[in-house]
DNA sequence: TTGCAATCTGTACAAACGTTTAGTAGTATG
DNA sequence: CATACTACTAAACGTTTGTACAGATTGCAA
């Protein structure tokens, strides 16, 4: 993607600020301005090069048509490529602690992640499914499904509370096996109401702490 | 936000429609041709009457400065919650197989997730790092980062291969320690330019396959 | 009817704007 | 040592573009 110099690196994060800030382009004289130039034609070469090396795009001859075609060029086209994801609460990988409380807000996802309809997201608590490489802290991106494959992850309600486990079905039976031999394994008895499966984990998303991590849930 | 008549709404949703399109709003001219009309003053009338009911925001007398200040407006001044991450290619965590190769088009995730300046994705392969619940076919997101604290994952450049390993400082020696022990740690000695730390991994994204995914990286 | 707002035609103009030519200096490439 | 690219000054050119003026038509409310 890069191959910028500093000085176009700078007039490209200019582009998007400006874009950014005003909902428009800027002219080539207000790019002069910015960077204390006295001529047009310095902003002209930063702009030729920009084209050249394919971080933008232009309409010759016209004002202000300027596209930036980066990934911010996308994003202000507005592709649509991020899908929200609803952040439910938190789901219990050990014993079943608290229940789906409502989460505020969404994340954004790439659609070509998991790309399907009625997804949302969920946080692990519990060591119950680490054999299965999914900790406490982990994100699970759930989808509502109707039926599981044996053999797949899901999340299910017991007892009103919520716990992710490995869906099992053996004969009539549906059992729900922790990855963890230190926790035992619900029977999903076909009368028991008291336990359902909400859905199937499609995805994990681990974030390591770091410096100055922002996301609250 | 609404009053406005059925042909206001129309260029409104023009101006939406082209803005998204091609990253900069149109001109008079342009708008005149899209609907049909043979002046321009039809078109002034419109934004006028658009910018008086606080539909969009105008800058007098120059070319394109139509900003949108309604809700799509907001998305377009690119309160941009989903941030783009190259995709760099793959990484090995086991033996070093593949360097990292030059991967298509990026990835949007939320900027509450890993929000850095400068992360990339990456796909790794093999499993020296299963110890660590990091698996083959995880994406690790990874911050460039110019020092790194002990027990933290890294991603390696070793003989110009990428690897993904645990950074371990002791005493004057760096050790880069993988979580499986079917593999041997690499010890990055001072004068050592074949190993070189590429940054930090501060992030892991699974997808469990399913019916229909399409991320192809 | 009168008045007002919305919508539009047709012509014209001045300013804003992108572009070009000509030239200088610095740095990297082979 | 020539070549190429980056980064800029200075001045000028031609057109794109927003705006204004002088109207016309329709529908709706006072």
């Amino acid at each position: 993607m890069n191959g910028l110099t500093e000085r176009q690196r700078r007039v490209l994060e200019f582009l998007r600020d400006y874009l950014r800030r005003h909902g428009y382009p800027p002219t080539i004289r207000e790019i002069r301005t910015a960077f204390g130039l006295r001529s047009n034609r310095g902003v002209v070469d930063h702009l030729r090069a920009l084209e050249r090396k394919g971080s933008i795009r232009r309409l010759p001859g016209s004002s202000r048509a300027i596209a930036i075609s980066g990934p911010d060029g996308e994003n202000a086209e507005g592709a649509g490529r991020a899908k929200a994801y609803p952040v439910a609460g938190r789901v219990a990988a050990g014993r079943p602690e608290e229940a789906l409380e409502d989460g505020n807000g969404s994340l954004l996802l790439d659609e070509r992640l998991f790309g399907g309809k009625g997804d949302f997201v969920l946080e692990v608590k519990g060591d119950s499914m680490s054999g299965a490489h999914i900790v406490s802290g982990d994100l699970v991106v759930v989808r509502k499904t109707a039926s599981c494959e044996t053999g797949s992850f899901v999340v299910a309600l017991v007892d009103g509370e919520a716990t992710v486990k490995r869906y099992v079905r053996r004969g009539s039976r549906v059992v729900l096996e922790p990855a963890n031999p230190a926790y035992a394994p619900i029977v999903l008895s076909a009368g028991n109401a008291a336990a359902s499966v909400v859905g199937t984990v499609v995805g994990v998303i681990r974030r390591y702490p770091g410096r100055g991590r922002a996301f609250s849930r």
